[in-house]
This record gives C-alpha cells, sequence and structure tokens, in this order.
DNA sequence: CACGCCTGTAACTATAATGATCACAACTTA
DNA sequence: TAAGTTGTGATCATTATAGTTACAGGCGTG
C-alpha cells in the first residue's frame, strides 16, 4: 500500500459524486464502494474541495461536484491529490560539482524529465471526468 | 528518500560511461561523481547489465556501453530502473462489486491510466542517451 | 432546543519502498 | 600471490501511504 492510489480513489469519489447528484451519499457510503475507511475518504475529499473541485460542508453529508463534470479533467483531479512538488520523477542531490557531468546533470535531467511529465500532464488534460463517468455507466 | 532517483542516477552512470569511453571507472569513482554510496551504483549497473543496456564482468573495473551511446533512449533507461509492475498509477484494490461504480472503475481508469503512461514514454523514447550526454558537455 | 448524524482533523500504527552502509565471497590482473 | 574490484546479502534509517481510533464542532430534524 505503499503506492500512491490517491488518484484513483479520487476519480471513484467524483465519478459517484456525479452519477449521485442531487442524492446525499456520505464518507461512509463512497468507502463502502471505494473499500477503504470513511477517513481517507473524508481526507481525499478535502482535497478536492482545496483544489476548487468539490464544495462539503462541515456536519452535512453529499458533496455537490463545484464544476459540471465537463469541465472537470483528469489532470485537474491528479493535481489536487499530489500533495508534493508534483515530480514525476526525483533527481539525486548534491552530484559532483567538480565533475563535469556531476556538475550539469541535474539541469540537463530536468529538461528532459519535464518533457516527459508535460507530455503525460497533455494526456491526462485530455479525459474528462466525464468521459469517465460515461464510461463507467456504459459497462454492465 | 522515498523518491526514486534510480533514473536519474542511472542517466549519470550512462554519461559517465560514455564520456570516459575506452578508460576504466571504478564504482567508487562514479560514486564520488554522483555523490551516493559505491554499492548503490553496482546496484544500478548491475540493473542496466540486466537490461542489455551495459556489459559488467566481476572483478573488472570499467563497464562497457553494450550499445551506441545514440541508441539507448531515456525509455530504455527508464524501464531498466523500474523492478515494479511498470505503472505510473496505482488502482485500489477490491472495490465494491455491487456497485456500478465499484464494479467498473478499475477497468475504466486503467484505460485512462494506461494512455497517459504510454504518453510519457512516447516522450522518453524520444530522448537519447546522446542528446543528454551532449546537453551535459555542452554546459560550462 | 436537544439529539443524532456527519464532517474535519489530529494522532497513532503498520507496511512498503528507497537509499546508505557493512561485510564478504568471488573474480581479475599486475 | 596480493591488491583491487565487482556482485550481493543483510541491516538500518527515512519517508510515504493507508488504515484506524478518537473527538471536537457543525447541521438538521424531530
Amino acid at each position: 500500500m505503499a503506492a500512491n492510489s490517491r488518484f484513483a480513489v479520487a476519480a471513484h469519489v467524483l465519478s459517484l459524486l456525479h452519477i449521485h447528484e442531487g442524492g446525499r451519499i456520505t464518507s461512509e457510503y463512497i468507502a463502502g464502494s471505494v473499500n477503504t475507511n470513511p477517513v481517507v475518504v473524508r481526507r481525499i475529499m478535502g482535497m478536492l474541495n482545496k483544489a476548487g473541485l468539490v464544495q462539503t460542508s462541515p456536519g452535512v453529508a453529499g458533496a455537490t461536484l463545484a464544476r459540471p463534470i465537463d469541465e472537470i479533467t483528469l489532470l485537474d483531479v491528479y493535481r489536487a491529490v499530489q500533495p508534493e512538488d508534483g515530480s514525476l520523477f526525483a533527481i539525486h542531490d548534491n552530484p559532483n560539482p567538480d565533475c563535469r557531468v556531476g556538475r550539469n546533470i541535474q539541469v540537463t535531467l530536468d529538461t528532459a524529465f519535464t518533457r516527459a511529465q508535460q507530455a503525460m500532464e497533455r494526456e491526462l488534460a485530455g479525459m474528462t471526468m466525464e468521459e469517465v463517468c460515461l464510461d463507467i455507466v456504459n459497462r454492465p
């Protein structure tokens, strides 16, 4: 469970909120669908709330989507639940500045890694939660 | 240090091997440039060896590139040092099969996540270690 | 208004990945 | 043979994540 499944859980939560729109589903109900603990759901809903994707109110069940479902991209969801600096790849610290490779490797790799990450993010930005929900309801 | 910097270290190692081609650099020398422990370097060289990117011999210093530097892509390097199943994003286990969302979320997200990962990998596949080395030596 | 339900959070635990380090067997070469 | 090197197992510290308990505070219905 060290792998980061928050992205997937967040997409799951948003799908449920959309499909049950109007109703009032509790974190306990959502947790039952995700198969996890209600607190985990509330934590992720908190991140989605901070990111402006949903609106929640303390004490009242049933968060609402803060935006039309077709205006929430997977990139929005991904970024909402990434607390770190958002870098997909890490670069080792303090390479030897007395070595030409050590001196320049960080800048060089940062450029390359950024390109790769942006390609991934462009793809995520091209998919919306509406498509995800449609795909879900069109399956048996 | 939980972030995975093996990809960056592997690129660093390959750059050193190319730039010092013909010479015999030890894992200790490489570790000095990377700023880590020689054992860490040897382990990563072992993965590069298994992936067919370098050739090493027990007891003898100075691994050699197993392929021309311009035929080693960053995707090759990335894959060489990813021991896991290679998935960029994790999906939570055992969602509730009695719920339409829980029943289908895994397949749906797997499709979307695969698309994003493939976009990233295509970008990595478009960059070679030759370009990385050129960029390094062209810097002060 | 009182009670019950729900959210938001802090605190703690368990698990896993990673990197650093020590130790040592096996191999190469001078 | 001796020195140096690789390959690898074992251990430890650090960190991220998820699961869980506990509880303060908000909300709404009776």
